[in-house]
DNA sequence: CGTATAAGGTACGCCACGTACCCTAAAGGC
DNA sequence: GCCTTTAGGGTACGTGGCGTACCTTATACG
């Protein structure tokens, strides 16, 4: 009956079982039992390694997800930030997305899990993307110069979050991404002194 | 053994004791049991009413919710905007708030909950409110008429609402109240052509 | 006064988290 | 090449929480 999984190797089969439970049924429908069993192990080597189920979650929810950042270059802002939003509403709507949402629901209580939720979400890499793109919009001369303001960077990607928590729906449609671009976004980027 | 309480006042009993509940530990921690034990009764005339845990949350946070919808008239946008956001925030951050989260947070993922969430957040109110404060301000000259736009009036409140879900912290310092109306709402209102 | 209705009491089935123990294969030093 | 340490496998259990079943008892109402 030669092989018996270590370290490494067993730890790849826990955290591929455990993504593989996470797109099936969610973060609430993550069960350890499942997860042992479809890994085929037992729980006492989860718990070796993850103090508890949010821990192996999160975990596995990196394993699976390694999010190209897009970095747009249309030549336009309206075309870089549309492009953007578009990316961002195609990741969260995806069964990745689905994961990642159910994650930071089940993250919202606990201040431990959101800090967590919260390095891996890449939202520093966010930002600083969007402000290169208003760093190429002003010296375009598209753009006055105060409008490179981290608020301003980040508020488009703020209201896409916030239209997902409403909702709660699969997906947000693209004239909402339009609307937040045309009647917020270039608005505000114009308006800025 | 005299009195048996029945209908009306049982109900209040235990819309009360569940209140108690998620004051006192959030969503999470409601348990059916303990609320039949503080209401002095026991789980079948819960069950008898609601048919669950969430529609039983739902139902005792509306029982202890009847916020005051704000309606600020300092005589400035500004000023406006700042009490509204101010007044959310305080709202949001109270015992009242943490309980309000700790719900939508549960409802995440169960779409159900989430509708009878939306209902009763009044968010239909909250926008109204901030439309007629950009009638104010349009008829004071002191924003143009194209300011008067759903997606505008919207705006703060769901950025306030993403810091929030992004924090997760008791409150939202003032500053940034004032940052999302400084450097957002009003450069926005102003950039409308 | 009697009967339908609803409350009280209690126990249970189920499931999932996390823990405890004991057994066994693998790795590594001597 | 043995032998000890380490880590995985198997399994059972304690705990807690949701929702259900069933029976007993009080109360309202005709």
């Amino acid at each position: 009956m030669g092989t018996r999984r270590r370290g490494e190797e067993l730890e790849g089969a826990i955290l591929q079982a455990a993504a593989e439970e996470l797109r099936r049924s969610g973060y609430a429908g993550m069960t350890m039992d499942r997860v042992a069993a479809r890994a085929g192990t037992n729980k006492n080597a989860i718990y070796r390694r993850w103090p508890h189920r949010a821990a192996l979650g999160i975990a596995a929810y990196r394993h699976l997800s390694d999010v190209a950042m897009p970095h747009p270059d249309t030549g336009t802002l309206r075309g870089d930030a549309l492009e953007m939003l578009r990316k961002a509403n195609e990741t969260w709507s995806s069964p990745h997305g689905a994961v990642l949402r159910s994650l930071l629901a089940a993250a919202a209580d606990d201040p431990a899990l959101l800090d967590l939720m919260r390095e891996r979400s890449g939202a520093d890499t966010m930002d600083r993307a969007w402000l290169t793109m208003l760093d190429r919009a002003v010296a375009r001369g598209e753009a006055p110069p105060t409008a490179v303001h981290p608020r301003v960077a980040a508020t488009p990607m703020m209201l896409l979050r916030a239209e997902y928590a409403m909702r709660g729906t699969p997906s947000v449609p693209d004239e909402t991404l339009v609307e937040i671009v045309d009647e917020v976004f270039l608005p505000l980027v114009r308006g800025r002194v």
